[in-house]
DNA sequence: TACATTTAATCTACATTGTAGAAAATATAT
DNA sequence: ATATATTTTCTACAATGTAGATTAAATGTA
């Protein structure tokens, strides 16, 4: 049964996302940087919705902007992760990590000890 | 629309673990492997279910093992990863690894250029 | 031959995650 | 008031994750 549970390749890319954005992680922006980095491109429905579980997952909390910005629009809801949140996000990475041990021969040379290789 | 098409976690983790075990890939030992490296324990019907799937989608290919093996039981299916799981399998690392970019400030101590840093 | 035993895969069903398109909410500008 | 701009929420459905029970197929044994 996955006893600790493991999050989606999705919400681990959005965490991520938060995380790297700091304090300007909301919406569009989170939207853009995903499309740059990764090259995924998202719905505006399916980023809120997956947005959403997060934070009702505890793994990422949202705030609301102060509502007077000197534009016009609705509020944005800044995110930012949470220790759960930074902690699935690790276990995911290590895990992931274990399994390509020994597989990563086609990537950039690697400095191990004593020089270089690949 | 996600153009490309991104795969999901598990079944990253199921070709990884095809990819390792070589000529020896088959349900019970992806299964061990599975849990032995990435302390992720799926049931029988689980994994099964999402090697079909990966099947399906041309990622892995399956051939039966010779039916006259020296003991009792069915034969074994035997899987590989073909080209396009590969490639599905390094695109997914990467968007990853962008994503990582100048977070990793807390895992093993990294070689940089001149030195090691954290 | 019939039946137990062993080993492994398939079936069936449902929960969670991924994804999109349209609608609603809110602020500013005219 | 009404248009316009900006951003989030709603509604629905597809794909992926997950488990438990069942079936298949080979060997061992009475």
């Amino acid at each position: 049964m996955t006893q600790d549970k493991f999050i989606g390749e999705l919400e681990q890319m959005l965490l991520l996302c938060v995380m790297q954005l700091k304090e300007d992680a909301y919406g569009s922006q989170i939207r853009s940087f995903l499309a740059d980095k990764a090259q995924r491109d998202l719905s505006i429905g399916a980023l809120y919705t997956t947005l959403e579980r997060l934070e009702q997952k505890g793994l990422l909390i949202g705030r609301l902007g102060e509502a007077t910005a000197e534009r016009g629009g609705r509020a944005k809801k800044y995110y930012s992760v949470t220790g759960e949140g930074r902690q699935a996000l690790f276990r995911s990475k290590a895990a992931l990590e274990q399994l390509w041990q020994g597989l990563a021969l086609h990537q950039a040379p690697q400095f191990v000890r004593g020089g270089f290789t690949r």
